[in-house]
DNA sequence: ACCATATCTTACTGACAGTAAATACTGTGG
DNA sequence: CCACAGTATTTACTGTCAGTAAGATATGGT
């Protein structure tokens, strides 16, 4: 007998040692179980998507609430928080790419299902910062699915292109988004 | 006889009408060909996701210098970049959907040689800007991306889920990435 | 022991990417 | 007008994989 989360850890060692291109029966075979089974734990290929994005989602969470620890600086906490989740998205790389990756089809929902486990948490802080801070609110949703989409880009860059140091590359985003492009130049990209 | 072009304006017409899950039969029969010519002319499917994508990235950038036009306030100019690129992808919905939903198993390669499309040239940009305004332009790089990446997700959620106005959206945009998260909060996201 | 029900596996279908082999088409020299 | 070389195009195939239906096996109650 196997459970869903045994099916689910299954999945994820399947995906680190296969990559993100992983078939079900693979999955099912490092889980001891036959393909069906796979199936009536977690359902289709979008779900098992699903659910793992949760658990990354979960564990992306947490390394930014540990990186932030009792920093008081609100710029310094921003700092930790890109680069957590710079090396911890590096260091699930593959899962990252599975979740990330998924199908053709449904594109649209599934890639927004899975920021929107990161935006909505993002985006319930900033409206009540904002709000505390006297200024408008509504902006929250926009700017979380701005930042969650902003990192998506620059982990995946920098997993696999960039050999610059998490450090300096979270420096080099929190000056970004924290005083904005005004500081710099007086003329903006026609691109 | 058919040429590239050809297959490619197929594709488009394809891809508009089943969606970004298209097959390549379904291409080639748009196109009044066989499956075999479409791999003659474009290759396979990543290399027909990565012409599309130059096309796309084409009309991305033409559309923002017509948008930003003669505009001289560069937050404005960031404005109406920011409008033209939702709207524009909005027009393009499937194609964009395509070109960014791609396969699962060379994904990382994929998706970010679609960004470098937007990315690179908005590098150059911001460094020279950063040049002349006497600052220092080693960021352009993880800057341009992180735009890109913002824009890429902000216009996904945009089309799929949000129903206010472009306009409104872009604006919201612009007032983080001018002028950043400083100037709201005393605290920063433990997410 | 016997049946009912839950659980798992085998074995299949259908779709599709990518390719190899066969066929039709083209122009050129005799 | 024919034969023929070379190219363009199609037909037909292979292999892979998601997802499922139907059969086999175990479990437990009576």
């Amino acid at each position: 007998m196997v459970n869903r989360e045994h099916v689910l850890d299954a999945a994820e060692r399947a995906i680190r040692r296969e990559g993100a291109g992983v078939s079900i029966d693979a999955i099912a075979h490092e889980a001891g179980v036959t393909k069906p089974i796979v199936y009536a734990r977690v359902g289709r290929r979008t779900d098992l998507s699903d659910a793992l994005a949760q658990r990354l989602a979960d564990r992306l969470i947490e390394a930014a609430r540990t990186a932030i620890g009792k920093r008081r600086n609100p710029r310094t906490q921003l700092v930790a928080l890109i680069q957590s989740n710079l090396e911890t998205l590096a260091e699930h790389r593959e899962l990252f790419l599975f979740v990330a990756g998924g199908a053709s089809e449904d594109m649209p929902q599934r890639t927004l299902s899975l920021a929107e486990r990161s935006a909505i948490p993002l985006a319930k802080q900033l409206a009540s910062w904002r709000t505390t801070a006297g200024l408008d609110p509504s902006v929250a949703v926009a700017w979380s699915y701005s930042i969650v989409g902003l990192l998506n880009l620059v982990s995946m860059w920098w997993i696999t292109e960039s050999d610059q140091s998490a450090e300096q590359l979270a420096e080099q985003v929190t000056e970004l988004l924290w005083s904005g492009l005004s500081g710099a130049p007086p003329k903006l990209p026609p691109r």
